[in-house]
DNA sequence: CGAATGGTTGATTGTGATCAATTCCCGTGG
DNA sequence: CCACGGGAATTGATCACAATCAACCATTCG
């Protein structure tokens, strides 16, 4: 029973807000809160969301209590798409979000749909494949190193944020958040980046953590 | 520098064997003996490929000598379709193989191949996920214990063969080959399963497995 | 200002990696 | 058919790294 299950849901006080417009069917654009759930595991898969701004976890709970993510998803990316009828995986919003709602496309009636779909199919797996390769192996600095480095994919843009909880990268990593923070630590000590907060850092030796990961 | 290292290709003898008409553009029919290889990660991905009859892994192989096995592929899989113009994963024979060559679609032209092909990529993606959620978190046992029962997809079919070797089997789960073997006799010494050799074992005990990976 | 949440740090334990021998298969050739 | 050889698998001893348990800081928010 770890810490994970602190991660309780908020959905008491209404904090969805409802479609910032009188005809939904129109103009499906939805409002999450931080921690708020937009579709959980199991439900009926009846939508799929375009992230247009914040940041999005899928994840799972298990029986044991512990929560594993599977991915972040980024503004721009499609997520809810399902070979079946249900949700494989829960998504929650990380900070406050504003998504797109689409319907599904029937595919035997707009096989054009489809050409769309397999795109965002596609990327979707490579990104499965990515996090399979960061947990696969390797100690907990080669994971670390890796998440920091695809997480902030344009370059040059130096300081970053990083928008989840220790928490979160824990359960998306395999590892615990004690040993988040001192892998952190760790490399703060070893010059390869800087703190400003907790949740702000700066890179400073790119090819020293691009070395690590292998 | 681990044991995955001594996987050497064993492509100097001819293993390969021409496809098995005069006319390979009709029946593009393919033989591949264990461990050799069908592409390569960073090759350019001119074809798909369906498993007729046999086991292929699709793994990468890292700077420091060690292999990651992404996914395992049985008959019926198609595999080898990229959202880019290289190949991501290299595929490899575990045995003896027949696989059917397939033009990739061209879905600018062919919308309907889309829908197809759409049908690969969600399996394929569920498959990534299965693998990343099995390699998260848990222990030696509950990984292993879920790789088995993944593995035995029909039930009542209690006797199973492990078509892999340990080295194979540690690769995907991201163990080593020892926790591998001492995992399994773990289980044998609870009773769960019987080794009738290494390679042949039956499950006994399929609600306690099951019960183990949560 | 105080409570609560999130994050860091320290001490200890446990699990799996590593290093190192054997043993077991299984195919091969005498 | 049996002996042999070599890769695969098991087993043992030790070590290292991350989990766990437990305080302790720092920020934010009411």
């Amino acid at each position: 029973m770890s810490a994970s299950m602190m991660q309780e849901r908020k959905s008491g006080p209404a904090l969805a807000r409802p479609p910032q417009t009188a005809r939904p069917e129109v103009q499906p654009v939805l409002s999450f809160a931080p921690d708020e759930t937009i579709f959980r595991e199991g439900g009926e898969a009846r939508w799929m969301y375009k992230l247009v701004d914040g940041l999005v976890r899928g994840c799972r709970f298990h029986a044991d209590g512990r929560r594993q993510i599977e991915v972040f998803h980024k503004p721009g990316d499609v997520f809810g798409f399902e070979p079946g009828l249900e949700y494989g995986l829960s998504a929650e919003a990380v900070t406050a979000c504003t998504v797109l709602r689409l319907a599904r496309p029937d595919l035997a009636r707009d096989p054009h749909a489809a050409v769309r779909l397999c795109g965002y199919a596609m990327r979707a797996l490579a990104a499965a494949q990515a996090h399979a390769r960061l947990l696969g192996r390797g100690s907990a600095g080669q994971r670390l190193a890796g998440f920091l480095l695809d997480l902030q994919a344009e370059p040059r843009q130096e300081l970053m944020e990083l928008p989840m909880t220790r928490q979160d990268i824990a359960d998306y990593l395999g590892l615990t958040i004690e040993t988040i923070s001192r892998t952190l630590g760790q490399f703060v000590r070893q010059g390869m980046l800087h703190l400003v907060t907790a949740r702000k850092l700066r890179i400073l030796d790119r090819e020293g953590l691009a070395a690590l990961c292998g």
